[in-house]
RNA sequence: GGUCCGUUCGUCUAACGGUUAGGACGCCAGGUUUUCAUCCUGGUAAUAGGGGUUCGAUUCCCCUACGGACUACCA
């Protein structure tokens, strides 16, 4: 078997949200599962929607995610270019020798008078459809005699090529997912393969390019499917009928609200992102948010993604990239659209956040307490990094779960307060600081010993205690163990915190 | 409107003719805990409807309903 070619070609039209990295992903699993090769190839035919920095976004967001590619329009390779505009001179020649085999012909209807039809038949409550039952009457090839159409030709009148759809036959494309579809050809539009402005359309650059590039496979969204048998086809008219590749149309990412496909317009609508990395709009200035920023983890979203559509068959959940490879299949791709489930994907990423080694969240931490303005020292920096990982859902609540390590309280929480601040809560805290003045050994365990031992000789209420121990050390009713947060804190800092809250709350 | 695709707990899904229809998220309850989380245990909740085929249908077929995609000189 020839070696597994699979390629992932957005147009650079915008930011690539969730359901375009997906798609990717699946492509990216399959082509490593088979040992094969993963191309980014740029369609970028329609120039006038070209969006300035849409493509390095596709790149450096798929890179963030951890797939990555064996060639492609940022790393060159065998095939390139990897961008349909730089291949522009390329199609011309195909969809000549589709006019010569007489599998196309050229259209000079100008898309006003299509416009005035598509009304009119509209009218009537018909759809208008340049095809089998309508080119006849129509300004084209196959209407206007040979003289003419050279006339029009040589004098520069614009046109089209469009592909002649045969009239009455059955399509058959198998697809790896959705097995046998099968379409009418005669329903089938004669769709325009090449445009006036000499570029050629999707349907003819991905299938020239495919065949070019040696795909094996097409995996792509199942918005694809109703053009798949046209594409078939021109395999057929092409004469590459015996290596065309594999479809596998995937189910498409539903919005979570109500129905419809996922699209870029739904930026942060739904109350969270739907693109990888934060995007700011070179129009407007409209920022929509990443999940990069929201603090997820690359392994969590990917892991997110591929659940979505695809499963192991196995009840594991928590998958790496390499065991996503191990285990990945079409077979066991769905079939239906799913919706993306912003809770599930929280808790996905609290298991990533929570297993992963103090080192990792150290480094996390790192980033944002440097952003704070603040300096730690590495050890201190696991110490809370192992008290505060499995408490966290996204990067950020790193911080909210620690930041009381580095800066002490400045307000003290009211209703915590009402509940533990007792007449005789400020003597026993004397006491306890006292207590911790005198103390040795100043780890967890030790001070958690001593404090319990403390409470119990002196008789107090273990809850009343510690619940204020702690409001006056982080300022409020949360955070790690009290013996714990003090260990950290250190012996000097957890006194003058008992002081300083004594004289803001009251002795 | 036409063509095509789809339909299992609220959500993601398992069960490729025989299961008390399983798991996960969420939610609820209990437990652990000095707080809040985590964690543990339990609970809640589904085969869209109707016909077939079959000894037996979530599973195969048909119809209906619903949802979606496509229907551009966009991808």
């Amino acid at each position: 078997m020839n070696e597994v070619r699979v390629r992932f070609a957005p147009s650079p039209t915008g930011p690539l949200h969730i359901g375009g990295v997906r798609t990717a992903l699946y492509n990216y699993l399959f082509a490593k599962k088979n040992h094969g090769k993963f191309i980014l190839r740029i369609e970028d035919t329609d120039q006038t929607r070209f969006v300035p920095g849409a493509e390095d976004y596709i790149v450096e967001s798929l890179k963030w995610c951890g797939i990555d590619f064996d060639e492609g329009v940022h790393i060159g390779g065998p095939y390139a270019p990897y961008r349909q505009s730089d291949r522009k001179e390329i199609y011309h020649q195909y969809a000549l020798s589709l006019l010569e085999k007489g599998y196309a012909y050229y259209a000079f209807d100008s898309a006003e008078d299509l416009e005035i039809l598509r009304k009119d038949s509209e009218k009537r409550k018909e759809t208008f459809q340049y095809g089998p039952l309508s080119r006849m009457a129509l300004k084209n090839s196959l209407t206007i005699d040979k003289e003419e159409v050279t006339r029009l030709l040589d004098t520069g009148h614009p046109f089209v090529i469009r592909i002649k759809i045969p009239e009455h036959e059955t399509i058959v494309v198998n697809d790896l997912i959705r097995g046998e579809v099968k379409v009418e050809s005669g329903l089938l539009d004669d769709k325009v393969l090449f445009k006036s402005d000499g570029m050629p359309t999707y349907h003819l650059a991905n299938v020239v390019d495919d065949y070019l590039m040696k795909i094996t496979h097409v995996i792509r969204g199942e918005e694809w499917l109703p053009s798949a048998p046209l594409h078939a086809l021109l395999y057929r008219y092409l004469g590459w009928e015996s290596v065309m590749p594999a479809f596998a149309h995937l189910p498409l990412l539903l919005k979570p609200d109500g129905n419809g496909k996922l699209s870029k317009r739904d930026g942060d609508r739904l109350g969270f992102p739907v693109f990888p990395l934060r995007w700011t709009d070179p129009k407007t200035g409209d920022i929509s948010s990443g999940y990069r920023e929201s603090g997820y983890l690359p392994e969590a979203f990917i892991n997110m993604l591929a659940l979505l559509g695809w499963n192991p068959g196995t009840e594991q959940e928590i998958l790496s990239m390499a065991e996503l490879i191990g285990l990945f299949s079409i077979d066991r791709v769905g079939k239906s659209g799913s919706k993306f489930d912003p809770e599930k994907a929280r808790w996905i990423n609290h298991q990533y956040l929570a297993s992963a080694p103090d080192e990792t969240i150290a480094d996390l931490l790192e980033k944002i307490i440097v952003g704070e303005g603040i300096q730690a020292d590495r050890i201190k920096l696991l110490q809370i990094s192992g008290l505060i990982k499995d408490r966290a859902n996204l990067i950020p609540d790193l911080w909210q779960q620690s930041w009381f390590f580095f800066r002490s309280p400045e307000k003290y929480d009211e209703s915590v307060i009402q509940k533990f601040w007792k007449p005789e809560t400020p003597g026993f805290l004397k006491n306890i600081a006292a207590m911790l003045e005198g103390h040795g050994t100043f780890d967890s365990a030790t001070v958690e010993f001593s404090l319990k031992q403390f409470i119990q000789e002196q008789g107090l209420p273990m809850g009343q205690v510690m619940n204020s121990l702690r409001l006056v050390l982080v300022g409020g009713s949360f955070g790690p163990g009290v013996a714990a947060i003090i260990a950290v804190l250190g012996k000097q800092e957890a006194i003058s915190r008992i002081y300083r809250a004594l004289d803001t709350i009251g002795k």
